[in-house]
DNA sequence: ATGGCCGTCAAACATCCGTTTGAATCGGAC
DNA sequence: GTCCGATTCAAACGGATGTTTGACGGCCAT
């Protein structure tokens, strides 16, 4: 039980930063960012459980201790690792899609649904962020406030305020139902991937729904949605006053 | 490496069927039906990989052994149990909900939508059905193909054909994409339940999300986006007609 | 040059988990 | 009663995995 590293206690362990040189970056910035990336990658494709600190290792090309070091252990590296998804989603991906707060509600909610799709599908740079997020979502780990706080809050209070423009008759958990199908419609594609995957394996064509396919669809039934729901609430309000007068 | 079970092979353990006694009753009912509730249970809290044959039996009041006795291994009790979910959901949650093929397309959809919410939110019995299916879409085992062929791909067209009822002028692709839309908000409820619960922890009269307000506001949603996309359709054609002569 | 860190490394450790084993137990058939 | 197959049991095996260890090498201030 002799203990020879810096700390004098198992409950903080190296973790190597400031170094006291680089006073703004972190120490090791090679291996501790390969970790983070190969980690996110091996999360992203097994899940907390069946992902190996062996395997992050091998894929970062570092040792297997690296990880212990750099990080306290499996679990903070798997943190550390959704901290960095998170971050680089909301910056990369806006909700509003660089539009101006009065642009049309239509444009609005389209550039929304395309943002929030493309977090999760698009396939860019570091392809695992979205299905290391919508895992956090399925299977939740004491890292999932984190998300909620920074990142759902703030998205679902953003859609709901183009909801109430584009619907605004509907209100109270009616309207946060709405912004919810609006959600569930374009998360479905990501969490059941597979197996609509699956579903279309023995067309000839191919998967058909790509990017623009599916935010054209679901902006347009959407919408649709919101204009059938003002149009009934339009005329029940009518029938009200020709019974009540 | 002297056997002295049953079997020559390892290839085919002893799984203990068909006592030549009971012709139609699997053997040991008692604990191999006790082991299937218990392993539903556990999968469906931890996943496949994170659950414990120990656990199991632990829960089921068995041995260690009994797994690899009863069936072959983790691997295939779980597919057993996932089966065993998928024979009761089909069983008790017939998608057209005891409607006449003649009934109203309106009426068809909320059967519907209801069948889908209570198969995945209703606590009935074994509350963990649900569970277990939603965690193979989110993360497929080889037992996914099972579920697809069955279940998902009758019922998905079933959907496309009250779809095609309530929407005739949409086709291809975009009709799929419907079906792909309903199925997502509901589905929305059961993936993301814990972010959403999480979500109205703060509200006073706690989750507002019923079956009944659920079913009411796809259903409505649903229709009112048919409805608007049918109107679209109804304009467009109008504009060509008056275009073109 | 030297000493003290920091980062890395191979090896081992400790634990957990799925599976196997061989004996014990039970129940019915003869 | 005896035998035989089915079932259960405690114990252990073998492998994988997260973590720790102690040493080695490089780097910088002294």
């Amino acid at each position: 039980m002799t203990r020879t590293r810096t700390q004098p206690k198992p409950a903080s362990p190296p973790i190597a930063r400031k170094t006291g040189k680089s006073p703004d970056v972190e120490s090791s910035p090679d291996t501790r960012a390969r970790l983070i990336d190969a980690a996110g990658e091996e999360f992203a494709e097994h899940g907390f459980a069946k992902a190996t600190v062996r395997d992050i290792c091998a894929r970062a090309g570092a040792n297997i201790a690296a990880v212990n070091y750099h990080f306290r252990d499996k679990e903070t590296l798997y943190l550390e690792t959704l901290r960095h998804a998170h971050r680089y989603s909301i910056e990369h991906y806006p909700h509003h899609g660089g539009l101006k707060p009065d642009a049309p509600a239509k444009d609005k909610l389209r550039a929304f649904v395309r943002a929030f799709l493309a977090k999760m599908l698009d396939c860019k740079r570091p392809k695992w962020h979205g299905r290391l997020i919508s895992r956090e979502m399925t299977e939740p780990t004491p890292a999932l406030t984190l998300l909620i706080e920074e990142g759902v809050r703030p998205q679902f209070g953003a859609l709901c305020a183009i909801v109430r423009e584009l619907a605004p008759s509907v209100k109270g958990d009616e309207m946060e139902a709405c912004a919810a199908s609006v959600i569930g419609q374009a998360l479905h594609y990501h969490h059941c991937n597979s197996m609509i995957k699956r579903l279309y394996t023995e067309r000839k064509d191919g998967f058909p729904f790509d990017l623009e396919f599916l935010t054209d669809h679901i902006t347009r039934f959407s919408l649709a949605a919101f204009d059938g729901l003002e149009r009934g609430a339009r005329e029940k309000n009518k029938n009200r006053r020709t019974n009540n007068s």
